[in-house]
DNA sequence: TAGATTGTTAATCGATTAACAATC
DNA sequence: TAGATTGTTAATCGATTAACAATC
């Protein structure tokens, strides 16, 4: 109902989470469930479920709870997983190979039209995509409009790209560079930095009593 | 000096940050840096760095800031980046070859000792491991006692197998299935969601005006 | 109607920021 | 010594949790 005008990123960041696990309860055939259900499942407090759904305008009904279809399906429309940006893959290297046979097969909202590297000669492209090379990105640009843009190039090379993309009209950035991109507010950047994430695990495990 | 006895996640979670960063400086040659002048440059603030420098025992020197090379090896100490945690990887697809690739150069206080999977023989191994049968993983965590896994398998599969691996040892786990693990406090697990990631970043490219 | 559970406001908690005394 | 900048405490801000009236 509402849109998206006033919601913080924790509650943004908490979508997934919430469809994948009402996903799953659909899919299990159950058709209600109680903020306090989910709760448990979800290892959240059922305040916090009520609170986040309510960003969005309040699905449930009082006395029943949600309907499971109902609420999934509001959450997919909320993540516009309906609608599938138009992207472009950069750097088919073994990360950018597994990532394409993930968008291929079952990625949520996105549809891969592209792949670019700078030697697609030595790319064997296991998908129905060929390997185009990266001088070639601005005309393909200027004629499919992609939107987003996955980097799975080298950290050196990464901002530069990345300004480049902006002017050629893309907007977001999954980003598996090591290093952080400069893009001011022009688009949106989704860092995976995995170097990042292995150390914080790291510390954790070193750190168990 | 002081311990990780009192050190809130979202500090924990951007020491890497912080780490990256000063590698960065440390290699440019520059020798001293003041909390305000690397707020800047990472878009913090100056009083949060000093803030989260201190939950360590305050690196700095009034009047001077803070000396690069030291800051950063006492980051590198807190991480525990010199000792190697012993880990295995478990799925040998498209994302376990690649993440191997990553391991076995410039991944940080890692040793990637032993791969796994379910048809080894169909596994190329890029590296100079081998690839075994997944059945012969008890044994080789009974000999070889890793302390990590990195779980590069179906869904379906993680949460029982990761209850298993927790009975044989390993305490930390780097989940890169699209399900959640169930492992209590006997291990620590360290998510890394490419759907919820790639789902954030979605709603953020559809929001924007 | 009575019971259940939401939607929503108010209270709490924790993290970030500001301020400044300590001190190099 | 004077200037700079930290370490640290206090103030602010925002997110989470608790409470309860609304209502199905």
């Amino acid at each position: 109902m509402a849109d998206n005008f006033n919601v913080s990123n924790p509650v943004i960041r908490r979508l997934p989470r919430y469809y994948r696990y009402l996903s799953d309860i659909l899919a299990s055939g159950k058709t209600r469930i109680s903020s306090t259900e989910l709760a448990q499942r979800m290892s959240l407090t059922a305040s916090q479920i009520r609170h986040d759904f309510n960003c969005f305008g309040g699905f449930g009904q009082q006395g029943y709870g949600y309907n499971v279809q109902q609420l999934t399906s509001e959450i997919e429309k909320i993540l516009y997983l309906d609608k599938k940006i138009p992207a472009i893959l950069i750097g088919v290297g073994n990360l950018g190979k597994a990532l394409c046979s993930y968008l291929e097969n079952d990625a949520p909202g996105i549809n891969l039209i592209g792949l670019f590297d700078k030697q697609p000669e030595l790319c064997k492209p296991s998908s129905g995509l060929t390997v185009n090379h990266i001088d070639a990105i601005a005309d393909f640009c200027a004629e499919r409009k992609p939107k987003l843009a996955i980097l799975c190039i080298p950290g050196d090379d990464a901002p530069k790209l990345a300004k480049k993309l902006c002017a050629m009209g893309i907007t977001g950035f999954w980003n598996f560079s090591h290093v952080e991109l400069e893009v001011g507010s022009v688009a949106e950047v989704e860092n995976v930095h995995l170097g990042d994430s292995l150390m914080t695990l790291g510390y954790k495990v070193n750190s168990i009593k």
